[in-house]
DNA sequence: GCGTAAAGTGACGCCGCCGTCACGTTCTCT
DNA sequence: AGAGAACGTGACGGCGGCGTCACTTTACGC
């Protein structure tokens, strides 16, 4: 048992003692509550209320992590978004061809949803909301990402030239719709929605490069 | 002026009397104004007094009209939902081939955005909430419908054997994103988005197609 | 151990929404 | 024209959320 305060500094992952540590810990459980209530009521319906009452803690508690639902929503989607960014971009930066940073890209996104689905659910059940409230993040941004690194192949040659707004919002757009689907599927076949949002993105380019 | 009662008659386009003109009336001030509130705030935040305030009635009267917040939002989004499918299925009907029935699909669809983005701006805002709602229907619907004429089209060999399934969703996923994308050109060019979704759906068809 | 400051607690006042209802107004039917 | 029903009205009680605050509990530093 972590009595003397070395074996206390070892037991806890952060530095800081007692006391940071319940403070995360807090933190933790009011998001994590969080994520739940968004991803079943949706922001407009859910209250502070329904989020704390599924922690141990007290109404008043609240208020010493989060000023206000808004902040904790935002707080909520940036530790999702973060994620599956991450993901997605690090895979891509290693393809070498136009079919390995399409297919990259799919297969983490696809992972992601298979591994966190209560963070899909998230953020398709407020995707409105998310539009609506930041006007283009998170989506917006991988739209405009995605729209970007196009563009940047196609300056290279690497990809002929098609509107890259457009395809950026289609490859987006469909991913959410497929992901949907394939969550459905039991079990979800990743790799198989990876194939299939992949070559009919490809065979979609390919036919665009040549009216 | 009309006050005989012929002339009333004449100048009412519903059948029945003034009593039911203005209750016609009354219903479609409510859900105008309940169209504007619910693609403003979504559906969660939206409440009945919000609707309510933006017509002349008193709050009393809503009741007299729909039950309650749930109802009115289903009165709205079948208005919208049926007219974006008529015009849709009616456009595919004439279809000759296949790439006339992606294209006359889109063009329908994405003409619809143009033509009443309010209508496109409620069923975007609350996508998620409609999903959660009723499981399955309004885009479901239209996914499902999509997804059932793939696969009479596959066994009709016209189409090549896709998953009807992932294609369906992925071709009204990007129709979603890539409407968003044309409404905020100016001017919205419907044409070019239906070039475009139609060039990349065969192309993506086709390469599936011949794996 | 002990004082202090940080953090947890839940009751409180305020506000706005909900759905109803008793009353007044307006149309309809004979 | 007059009786009656259908409809519009807004005030009302009940409810629940919001954010605060005085008080208690708990960890930190000495």
């Amino acid at each position: 048992m972590p009595t003397s305060p070395t074996a206390a500094v070892i037991a806890e992952d952060d530095s800081g003692g007692r006391r940071a540590a319940t403070k995360a810990a807090n933190r933790a459980a009011i998001l994590d509550a969080a994520r739940c209530v968004f991803a079943e009521l949706g922001y407009g319906s859910a209250t502070v209320r329904d989020v704390i009452r599924r922690t141990q803690l007290a109404s008043g508690t609240f208020y010493n992590y989060f000023p206000d639902k808004e902040s904790l929503f935002r707080a909520v989607l940036e530790q999702a978004a973060e994620r599956v960014r991450a993901r997605v971009q690090a895979a891509r930066r290693e393809a070498r061809s136009l079919e390995e940073f399409v297919a990259a890209g799919y297969r983490e996104y696809f992972g992601f949803l298979a591994d966190d689905p209560e963070a899909f659910a998230l953020m398709r059940r407020n995707s409105g909301t998310i539009r609506a409230m930041f006007d283009e993040p998170i989506f917006g941004a991988g739209i405009d990402e995605l729209a970007a690194d196009l563009r940047t192949a196609i300056s290279a040659g690497i990809v002929p030239a098609v509107d890259a707004e457009y395809m950026a919002a289609a490859m987006v757009g469909a991913a959410l719709e497929v992901g949907v689907a394939m969550i459905q599927r039991e079990p979800p076949d990743v790799e198989g929605a990876t194939q299939f949002a992949t070559r009919v993105f490809l065979g979609g380019i390919e036919r665009l490069g040549s009216p």
